[in-house]
RNA sequence: GUCCAGAGAUGCAGUAUG
């Protein structure tokens, strides 16, 4: 059961969840009982596939059939109402499960209290993080990386500061997580010197930076047109042995994009297939923005052409910057072609 | 015996509005 239920897990996580089930069935065949956890995990496949109802009618189902749920089937229900925006459905989840007799944990409070900075109601999150002190349940690097990054977003750095200072105060030390979202709310706020001090703080604190620590600092330059200074940690990246990936790359193509560096853009896109990486639809979409916006509509519909028989699939994003650069191009018509074509694609446009 | 199957935090693209 332990071995399936690990093969159960790898599927869900390569967003195969038929094949999940698949071994469930297999399981029952062989004569072998689930547990809580195989249900556990099948209920976080769902979960990851954004199929929330089903899993809480699994959820249901188990209960029925008298198997007992856990604080973490719980917990990954509620993580999985977190993630699809319905934060107040997680709350009161939380609140039946506490009638029901389970103790609440670190980890379904930091979820929530996740899901609430990520929707901007960081004073509802706190109002959460007080009441889970309350209950004598101790915040981990977790709860404060959420809240430290809910509080950046907003622009409330004080706050954040106190977040920190109470954080190592209460012996948890920032871990690389942390630092990177103060690494990259600082670079959005167009503050990179202050996202530089921050690389250093944790270079002395022994804590190595990542490849997203870097990421995020380019992408501050970038986004203050330093390209020179964005080139510089880029290549500075590879000297500390990184590997870039689409991220970075896609980071660096935007920052000269949005510079109307096109041709320097498409050099970095041309690199990206000579050292084996696979472009995306964010990588088309962020450079076809930039052909339009220096003019050359000729070169933006063979890209576009060119995504698509490389099996990117345009999407909303994508449609959208196209029907944009057609029409400040003026080109109506072949706006209007794209918008039929794109509902003949089945996609509707928001 | 908080290692030994399951849950939580970090980086990239568009339009309109502001």
């Amino acid at each position: 059961v332990y071995t399936l239920t690990t093969l159960i897990n790898c599927f869900c996580r390569l967003h195969k969840l038929d094949f999940g089930f698949s071994v469930l069935g297999k399981m029952l065949k062989l004569g072998l009982e689930p547990n809580t956890v195989t249900f556990t995990t099948l209920i976080n496949g769902l979960c990851i596939e954004g199929k929330v109802a089903p899993a809480v009618r699994l959820l249901d189902e188990m209960v029925e059939t008298g198997y007992k749920p856990d604080v973490i089937t719980y917990s990954t229900i509620v993580n999985g109402l977190c993630k699809i925006g319905n934060t107040n459905v997680a709350i009161k989840l939380l609140k039946k499960m506490e009638e029901r007799g389970f103790e609440a944990n670190v980890v379904v409070y930091s979820t929530i209290i996740d899901g609430l900075c990520k929707d901007k109601v960081v004073t509802h999150a706190l109002e959460l993080f007080s009441e889970m002190k309350s209950k004598g349940i101790l915040p981990d690097r977790f709860t404060y990386s959420s809240l430290i990054q809910g509080l950046c977003n907003l622009g409330q750095w004080k706050e954040a500061t106190r977040m920190l200072n109470e954080m190592i105060a209460m012996n948890i030390t920032p871990n690389v997580f942390t630092f990177n979202i103060l690494v990259d709310a600082f670079s959005k706020e167009g503050l990179v010197s202050k996202a530089q001090d921050v690389v250093q703080m944790m270079i002395q604190r022994g804590e190595q930076p990542d490849i997203i620590t870097y990421s995020s600092l380019m992408d501050g330059y970038c986004l203050q047109s330093q390209m020179d200074e964005a080139k510089n940690v880029f290549n500075l990246m590879v000297l500390k042995g990184f590997a870039h990936d689409v991220f970075s790359y896609n980071i660096m193509i935007n920052g000269y994009c949005k510079c109307r560096r096109i041709d320097e853009a498409m050099r970095l896109f041309d690199d990206m297939s000579q050292i084996g990486l696979v472009p995306n639809s964010i990588t088309y979409t962020t450079l076809l923005g930039g052909l339009f916006q220096v003019g050359r509509v000729q070169a933006a519909k063979e890209l576009f052409k060119e995504m698509r028989a490389f099996g990117q699939l345009p999407n909303m994003m994508t449609y959208s910057t196209m029907l944009d650069g057609f029409c400040n191009n003026g080109h109506l018509n072949e706006a209007l072609e794209l918008l039929q074509a794109m509902q003949d694609n089945g996609l509707d446009p928001d």
